[in-house]
DNA sequence: CGATGGCTTGACATTCATCAATGTATGTGG
DNA sequence: CCACATACATTGATGAATGTCAAGCCATCG
């Protein structure tokens, strides 16, 4: 069902020399607090890749020759068990970086959700750029650190909420990412670009329980759902209180 | 129930210019990969502090005035809920680092569980041998991302793992850590310092839940329970099958 | 030696998973 | 453009895993 994306989506990018300007990733301006000279040898070595809904990107284990980050669509990262079971460690959206390692190994596995744009970053390349780029090395390192905390959170609430205070919580979480990146309605409209089963896959349930537990949620008034892929806010501080059982 | 540690085992330490000869953590060499120069000046700035039991090192928000490395001894790091539930994040033993953080606040609580032996390391100053000292740096770099990864093994644990599973898992986990650390018996005998219901916060479980599935998992012959504090693995290919539901 | 906290075991309750049926959106080929 | 196929979502009925409540046991520590 997966094509790799090697094949496909990447394959475009390999034969870099042909084209006479090689593409550039100018967006990776708006999300790095860096000067114009770190930059310009970051756009040196970054380069755009447009691809496809439901492509995969890396698996977990493989080496981690790349880094990328997500200029936007929507992107999972995941493990699976020997048996198939699969854990949703983290939905990336614009402005994520993924796949960034030390130890030259990727530590999940990622696919595109929605058709994504990413600006791949060679690993090697990247290493030596950070040597004596103080200001890019920290960028990644606070998001290696919000990365940790976000899975401290996401910890708690699988070892410890109910059904509904996952859905609210998880709600809420990605009505403050949509809020942060981009414009904010009112009443906040957020898109949920994954299935009810990706979801359950992330908060520890089943696309059933996730379903009903939506439509509970719905009756209380604390959000719509107008179609299938977006919710809208309608009750933030109902929700807050339902997130962790206040 | 538990006091604060600043005004207790972290009181002695302040007046640090009353000894004549500043006591020095000797251990931090064991611990890490660096040179002899970049070990001095790391030795110059850390103090040793032994801690009694159940104290608390520091809570989730604080500033995170201080990393620590510690040298013996475990600890237990966590967060809680507003209604009280708590979920341990980790379990910490010897040679691990603690409190090491980008943004100036720490991420999560931590309470000793055995009395313990802890390098106590100023952040400031810290942060300024960072700036020079790429190896220390870089091993640091590597603590905060095996960090990531036993979150994301833990977040498949709590998410996707039973009881039996997660308990497997657990001990698996500890025999694995206590083997690299010190010495393999034959059969493998591991101590667990922490409680049933710490174990039962780590695995997102409760107390009677852990209990149960212990002895059930020492009926199936995969371990014995030679006393409350510790778990002897007969035979670590059941278990490790058992952990994943091979 | 008694008291306290921790552990185990049992009976029962509850949440959520499972199984099953139906409904709905989406995309494709005729 | 429509009809169909497919994947996804919802809803209901049922069951299993685990939580809750309760009692008694055991170990440790003053």
């Amino acid at each position: 069902m997966h094509q790799d994306l090697a094949s496909t989506a990447l394959a475009p990018c390999l034969p870099r020399k042909q084209q006479a300007p090689a593409a550039t990733c100018p967006e990776l301006a708006n999300y790095l607090p860096l000067g114009d000279n770190e930059l310009t040898r970051l756009m040196a070595i970054a380069r755009p890749v447009p691809v496809a809904a439901h492509r995969r990107l890396f698996l977990d284990g493989e080496p981690a020759d790349d880094t990328f980050l997500l200029s936007s669509g929507a992107v999972r990262t995941f493990r699976l068990l020997p048996d198939g079971r699969r854990l949703i460690t983290a939905f990336m959206f614009e402005g994520d970086f993924l796949g960034f390692t030390v130890d030259g190994r990727y530590e999940f596995a990622a696919e595109t959700i929605t058709p994504a744009r990413l600006c791949r970053i060679p690993r090697r390349r990247l290493d030596a750029l950070l040597d004596d780029c103080p200001r890019l090395r920290n960028a990644l390192l606070h998001f290696a650190t919000e990365e940790l905390r976000l899975a401290q959170d996401h910890m708690v609430l699988l070892g410890r909420k109910s059904a509904t205070e996952k859905l609210a919580s998880f709600l809420l979480h990605l009505a403050r990412r949509h809020a942060r990146d981009g414009r904010t309605t009112e009443p906040m409209q957020v898109p949920l670009p994954m299935t009810r089963g990706d979801v359950a896959d992330h908060l520890g349930l089943t696309t059933e329980t996730v379903s009903r537990t939506l439509t509970q949620l719905r009756a209380t008034g604390a959000i719509d759902i107008p179609s299938l892929r977006s919710v809208t806010v309608l009750h933030p501080g109902a929700l807050a209180a339902l997130a962790d059982g206040g």
